[in-house]
DNA sequence: GTGCATGCAAATCTTTTGCACTCTT
DNA sequence: AAGAGTGCAAAAGATTTGCATGCAC
């Protein structure tokens, strides 16, 4: 799985950014989080995983429960999203572009047998979030998951 | 909340009659569970809630542990969907349609505040479906949450 | 009677919380 | 120096599992 080791100066100065201009403090457990959310790309890992990669590969300690209070951090700021199948850990993704763009987030397909996860190009919400609102629905958030069998495993 | 007396038998002898044909034994806190679900028509409600509705309103005991043996099974058999918000028990409604209609699920919205679950007319994975398919995706399954706040408590 | 289903207890797994200590600001 | 952030341990909550007993077939 290649690293785009080009993206990731510009990627942790973005949650550098982030983190100063919102008046949170720039520790290392939290480069160490952003740089192993980055790394991973555009793929969904979970806490347990993000915790694994910081241990093996870098030399900071970063204990379980601070990748958790870090992801909850992270996700207030807009710099990762947060999904999760049934009956499993939740999973974070890094998002590479602007905070607002809601519909960047939580649209892949997961295969039941070899777990591949694959991003999902489509955004179906956008039209049924207008019908909502324009019915007066405010502060929305969606949730589109679908799962199967990939065609390798079928 | 008012239920619908009128349509409970029949479902009650659905939910008898998939049971038997796939060779599961008709029991009594089988029967409860269902009940409590019918009972709670389109709602969505969770295992502890529907443990405490049959430990309430019947005379028959039934573990929460069957209870949660009893929706997975019930779930394999198209006779209940399963839904899920982030951080929350999982939930689960009757089906009251053919097993087969994969889009009557977990399509629905529910508020953030008041906790009132409106289900969404549309499905929006239709197409997405048959672009999956196309690429040779199989056994799929989709779920698709929204919340925010309703009307009234925005 | 057979063996599937149940109840109970305990285990598992993910996530959160309390608290004393540490490091960024 | 102040107090936000961390590590560790323990708690909390949902769901699953093991096993002996009980009930549907």
């Amino acid at each position: 799985m290649a690293t785009k080791p080009s993206s990731q100066p510009s990627q942790l100065e973005r949650a550098k950014k982030a983190l100063s201009e919102h008046h949170h403090r720039v520790t290392k457990s939290r480069l160490a989080v952003a740089r192993a959310l980055i790394a991973h790309n555009s793929l969904w890992i979970t806490p347990e995983e993000i915790h694994q990669q910081i241990q093996n590969q870098e030399l900071v300690a970063c204990d379980l429960t601070s990748v958790y209070r870090t992801l909850t951090l992270f996700e207030r700021l807009g710099l990762v999203a947060r999904s999760e199948f049934y009956g499993e850990a939740a999973r974070y993704g890094w998002r590479s572009e602007r905070p607002d763009d809601s519909c960047e987030h939580a649209h892949f397909f997961k295969c039941k047998n070899c777990q591949e996860v694959e991003p999902l190009s489509q955004c179906l919400f956008a039209d049924l979030a207008k019908s909502l609102a324009k019915r007066g629905f405010t502060n929305l958030e969606h949730r589109f998951e679908v799962t199967g069998l990939c065609p390798n495993c079928r």
